[in-house]
DNA sequence: CTTATCTACAACCACATGGTTGTACGTTAG
DNA sequence: CTAACGTACAACCATGTGGTTGTAGATAAG
C-alpha cells in the first residue's frame, strides 16, 4: 500500500478495462500478436468506431499499447498492466491469508489453554 | 478455456466489483473481519443505501458473502471470487508467456539459420 | 495528383451506474 | 407493547458507458 503509489483512479481504470468481453478479447488478441484496429474491428459485429473506443478504454488502463506503423497503429498488449492487475489481487489475497493465520493463531491458543 | 465455464457476464460482473475504489476498501475491511452493513456505512461519506448497492454489486461479483446474525447481516469476504480473478489473469500472462517463448524459438532458428 | 484506406473525433441515443431520499419490514432492547 | 435499530427496496436524478453515424485528417497506392 506504501510503496503502490497508484492512485484509485488508476486503478479502476484498470480493472474497468478488464470489465468486458470485448476488451478482454481484444487484450488477448494482441497479447498474441500486434494487429491494427481495422484489422481487430473485422472480428466483431459492431462499428469500427466501438472497437476504436474499446481500444481506447484498454489504452487509458495500460493494458495495451499503439505503436503507429505506416498509416495504421498497431495495437499490443502490455503486460506489464497484467502484472499490476495480479499483484493487487495478490494484496487481498495475503489480506485474506493474514487473517487466516490469525485465526488458526487463536486456535492455536485455545488448544494451549485446553491443555492448561 | 474449455475448463472455465464462466460465462462472460460472471466475470464482466468479477472485474466490475474491483472496478471501484469504495468497494476495493469495502472487500479488504471484510477479508479482515466480517462487518455488519452499517458499520461499513460508518467508514464512508456516503448514505447508508449507496454503501448498500456497493454491497450488492460486491456480492453479484461472488467477491463477498452475508450471513444473517440476528437483525444484521454480516458481511465477509470470499476468497475464491479473488483467486478466481488471479486465475483468469494468469491466463492472460501465459498468452504473453506463450507468445514470449515462440519469439524465443523464431530467434534460436534465425541463430540455426546463421550457423548453416 | 487523385483516390482509397486507416484513423481520429464529435454528436447523438439508450441504458447502466452511483448517488440521493423516503418508506416499510423484521428483530432486538426497554 | 413500544421504541429503536438494521436492513431492504423503490423512486428519482445526474452522469457515465457502449453503441451508432458522420465528418475530417494523414498516409499509401495508382
Amino acid at each position: 500500500m506504501v510503496v503502490d503509489k497508484a492512485t484509485a483512479d488508476e486503478i479502476d481504470r484498470l480493472f474497468h478495462g478488464l470489465a468486458d468481453a470485448t476488451r478482454r478479447d481484444v487484450l488477448s488478441r494482441v497479447l498474441r500478436r500486434a494487429q491494427s484496429v481495422t484489422e481487430l474491428a473485422r472480428e466483431y459485429d459492431m462499428s469500427f468506431a466501438a472497437v476504436q473506443k474499446h481500444v481506447a478504454v484498454l489504452e487509458r488502463a495500460g493494458l495495451v499499447g499503439k505503436q503507429r506503423h505506416g498509416r495504421e497503429r498497431l495495437v499490443s498488449g502490455n503486460p506489464d498492466g497484467l502484472r499490476r492487475a495480479a499483484r493487487l489481487l495478490d494484496e487481498y489475497e495475503r489480506i485474506w491469508r493474514h487473517r487466516a493465520l490469525a485465526i488458526e493463531d487463536i486456535l492455536a491458543e485455545d488448544e494451549d489453554k485446553e491443555d492448561a
